[in-house]
DNA sequence: AAATTAAATGCATCATAGTTGCATTTGTGA
DNA sequence: TCACAAATGCAACTATGATGCATTTAATTT
């Protein structure tokens, strides 16, 4: 983890007036670490020193923010990412598509991607909608 | 529930070649009288006289029958529905729209909206796909 | 109709995910 | 450096879901 990348988590944090902790800054630092979401139990197991409710306090003061987004994967296992723009208080706009793995059991949020427009039946508001893909993901293809 | 809707889920039983028993019935009876999905923990306050454990059970050789689909809502709360078409062991087909209201909490299956096609970036191969909608439903937008 | 048997249920017990209350510690702004 | 709100840690608790094993029961065979 570059000094940078250390600095503009702090930043972040500040941002939405969040003191700046060691394991607030461990988590992002883990989540960004990767290119796919992380598990619940991953991060526990990630976040050894740190107890798992300050883990559990920080990930949904984190969501709430619109720092990161929870992703249930095809087991209902919660997952985080970290939101990639747009996502305000209270406000997420995490409309992309979530590939599951059902291999690896990775869940990779597909941010360029953008969805293809659809209509509800009369008396339905939507305002927020993700799309779901299970299947395989490229690392296990290619074996 | 009629004497032909009972004969119906026997009948549908006997096909995957599961014993037509009370509590099996019963979970068929209970989900089928709704038109939205079933939680869980409702699902456990109707089948009172069940043991939790025959609940779970029934719910998970239902799903592997291909005779139920599960659906995690917003909360992370699994959701049942039955399956209305296509569906067999091990091989489910429900890429419908699933709404989950955030005032009343309730999945909705709209089987009937077909879904638009999408692309994956190179390497991924798809083969289940479901597209989430959250926001208001009929019900809670009259109010 | 009675016997047989695999399947289904019930009960005890366990594991994991997530929450709450409260005491202690720590980051931050004065 | 002081004061205080915010954050953490610990204990305890709830809810969801799984597993092992004894008992019951639906369906088949005699
Ligand atoms: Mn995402
Ligand atoms: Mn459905
Ligand atoms: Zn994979
Ligand atoms: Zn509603």
């Amino acid at each position: 983890m570059t000094e940078i990348t250390n600095n503009r988590f702090e930043h972040l944090l500040d941002l939405h007036h969040l003191k700046k902790t060691g394991p607030r800054l461990k988590v992002l630092a883990m989540m960004s670490a990767k290119n796919t979401a992380t598990s619940q139990p991953d991060l526990e197991g990630l976040m050894e020193d740190v107890d798992r409710v300050t883990l559990y306090r920080i990930l949904n003061v984190f969501e709430e923010k619109g720092i990161i987004h929870k992703i249930f994967d095809l087991n209902g296992t919660a997952n985080y990412a970290i939101c990639t723009s747009n996502c305000q208080e209270h406000l997420h706009h995490d409309e992309h598509l979530h590939f599951n793995c059902i291999v690896c059991n990775k869940v990779y949020c597909l941010n360029d991607l953008s969805l293809p427009a659809f209509n509800l039946p009369p008396g339905f508001k939507a305002d927020g909608f993700t799309l779901y893909a299970s299947g395989t993901c490229p690392q296990c293809n290619r074996k």
